[in-house]
DNA sequence: CGAGAGTTTGACGGCTTTCAACGCGGGTGG
DNA sequence: CCACCCGCGTTGAAAGCCGTCAAACTCTCG
């Protein structure tokens, strides 16, 4: 099997949207996020991957989003025709796609609830999910302005919310992109 | 290939959350919806599907979300262990997901827009792609909840916007489920 | 004809957005 | 070594949009 792998440093692009397609982009170590530039210029946040995630399923056309290092990060680019040949890696690939398709789930439903509060409480739990926590202790290497994107809220209405929360002791900060969940935040 | 072709009227439920998934179930004709009940009971609107449209993916384990037809339909039942076992079929099973999840994104990108005109422009345009549209006449056989489900917003939002954009011309009702987009909605 | 689900419309209040100013920390260059 | 600057985060005040509650209307189906 023929791989590649390749490091990235934190904030740094591994691909970009428009990019042709050639291997699918695997996740070793670190964390990344997917995002999409709106025709307005927003930014629009589409995922989270964690180690063992794929980056994009595209074999063949042009990739139609971004994929950025939220920490320094190993990734390995395994050659398509090769994966799809082999019928265990194909049901290999068929099951992180269904794993994908139900964090996309679990984003839309994250973004139709109503209040500010519920959102980014679902948000936390999502991201506990896609990028690991050791039981109340996670790691959260956005900014403000990648949690909005993600969630989407607006950046003071994600600070203001975390502020309260650090009050209430529901989230607290333990060291910069690490926080501990209080027991309310810890209910799935 | 073992395959086997069931009927649903109107209104009438697929599968059901919870069932034990054996055999994936394709749309040959007519529509369907996707959607999650919610621990609060609310319910989330996941998809939209059309013909040619796989329902879900799952081979093995529960379902996680139902499935409800919006028209009469006809629906085939693929036996899983077949579908993958043939290389072809595979290849074409992953694109088949690979266009399901970018269908998820837009869903997502349309769940972030801000205002509620601009949500459910965005859902027209979706709704278009997903259902099928002849150049500017649509169908949409949706509930104004169950739009509201789609978009995050209340019933009550959604018919006050589609009252406005009847008066502006933007969407003109044709007939019961039936719409004409004007310039304003053409513009994917 | 009646019943019930789905839809429309109105009034009001609250929550988030928007706009703005300030604080903080790390990196750069003098 | 220190001053400056820029990105990021925090906090405040005001306005606007959507959600909520409530009532009346329409259409379909029995």
């Amino acid at each position: 099997m023929t791989v590649s792998v390749i490091e990235f440093g934190k904030r740094r692009t591994i691909f970009a949207a428009g990019d042709k397609a050639g291997s699918l982009p695997k996740l070793i170590s670190g964390a990344a996020i997917l995002y999409t530039i709106l025709p307005d210029g927003r930014r629009q946040v589409l995922d989270l991957a964690g180690a063992g995630d794929f980056l994009h399923f595209e074999t063949g056309g042009e990739l139609d989003h971004f994929a950025e290092a939220l920490t320094p990060c190993e990734v390995a680019f395994y050659d398509a025709e090769e994966l799809l040949s082999d019928a265990d890696m194909a049901g290999f690939l068929l099951e992180q796609m269904r794993d994908r398709l139900g964090f996309e789930r679990r984003h839309i439903t994250l973004l139709s609830c109503k209040s500010a509060t519920e959102r980014l409480a679902e948000f936390i739990d999502l991201a506990a999910d896609c990028l690991g926590a050791e039981n109340d202790v996670m790691n959260l290497p956005l900014t403000r302005q990648q949690i909005a994107d993600f969630t989407g809220l607006t950046l003071e209405t994600v600070s203001r919310t975390f502020a309260q929360w650090q009050r209430d002791e529901t989230l607290t900060k333990v060291s910069a992109g690490t926080y501990r969940r209080g027991e309310a935040l810890l209910a799935a």
